[in-house]
DNA sequence: GCCTGTGAAGCTATTCACAGCT
DNA sequence: AGCTGTGAATAGCTTCACAGGC
């Protein structure tokens, strides 16, 4: 129904839209919000025509009320429990920074090889062998899973996750993941990334940066 | 000149040509390198035209002779410094999955506000106080930053490395930088990320996952 | 026959521009 | 006057489809 790209869009403006909520801002005109998001006005327009929630001219759009509209479209009706696997240096900057930030989302469960980081909580968060994936995967009803493991590892984790039923994986190792289509996967590939930068901080390219 | 889509689909490219010649192969067609990138076969050509080194029709591409031309491409001239700014978990994955990784370039400097970690090196890779970010940055030419501390210091940060002369950032904070034009920023938004994943996984979108 | 390179078509996403409202 | 919501225009990207070559 709605594009990546729109989905993307409204995760981000609902946490500019909390930090105005917080600075005790009640309403927002699209112009403010797209100055926040490095976006054009129009586009959030657009992007929150998705939402339904209608903005009034005047005095725009209520913070709370457009949190509200965000957090039904993006959010799951009840917990939606998330995997995470690889507990190394990034395994544990993700756990440190998810941890009751989203609404109806939780990492419920960490797996590695190591034996070393087993059987023991990180940031609450329990964390198994990796043999016991497809067991716990299943039985706690993960449809979610990070994939943060080499990647030498990474297609063998992705067949595993995708076979214990999750229907969706953020892949942060270096390599493509082949999957099934009805899973979707994001991949966040920071080799990518950091090429393409040192790419076009070369050309005096004065592209809007930003840009995928 | 060229898209930063292209330009990140032929880091890509590049990456998996590696393994390929790892593996001993010396030619490769534009359907195998696209089925591998998980992305069509068209779309591996037409990327291929901004590299301008002719494939033949029976044998595809020479692996090597591309490596070299997607090289040429997107690999600067000489030597280029890349700064971390941030040396947490995050900042420490990135310092230990990058060194010797790419051709003509490297982190050269880490930045950190705890003074526990600065003065060492992380990975081969010199650590400094903060406080020395600009006069280090202007000193080494450094022209690239990677931005990887928390949302509150995240703008302040980026404002810095701008001044002293960075032209593309990748940015893991939470929020968006606002820099001048002139600046490329990639956005790693692990949260926007997670959150998309996490809608379209709830959904049976037959997307063709991957997109955007 | 089956490949590459590429014009042209088709799609998707963004931006313009304005009617309608307050 | 200045905002939102949105059809219409535009820009950008991907895919088709085929000429040309081995």
């Amino acid at each position: 129904m709605h594009s990546p790209k729109t989905i993307g869009r409204l995760s981000l403006y609902r946490r500019l839209l909390y930090g105005l909520l917080e600075s005790g801002t009640e309403h927002v005109h699209s112009h403010r919000l797209a100055s926040l998001a490095e976006v054009m006005a129009a586009q959030v327009r657009r992007d929150l025509m998705a939402v339904g929630r209608a903005g009034t001219p005047r005095r725009g759009y209520n913070v709370r009320e457009l949190i509200d509209g965000i957090g039904h479209l993006l959010d799951a009706p009840k917990q939606q429990g998330v995997a995470l696997v690889g507990i190394g240096n990034l395994g544990r900057a993700i756990l440190a920074y998810f941890p009751g930030r989203r609404p109806n989302m939780e990492i419920v469960a960490a797996f590695d090889v190591d034996p070393g980081k087993v059987n023991r909580s990180v940031h609450s968060c329990r964390c198994y062998r990796v043999e016991k994936l497809e067991e716990i995967v299943r039985e706690m009803s993960i449809r979610v899973g990070i994939v943060a493991v080499p990647a030498s590892e990474a297609q063998q984790i992705a067949d595993r996750l995708v076979r214990a039923g999750v229907r969706g994986i953020v892949n942060f190792a270096p390599v493509p993941l082949h999957v099934p289509p009805r899973v979707y996967v994001d991949h966040m590939d920071v080799t990518m990334s950091l090429e393409k930068v040192a790419y076009f901080a070369r050309r005096n390219t004065v592209r809007k940066s930003k840009k995928a």
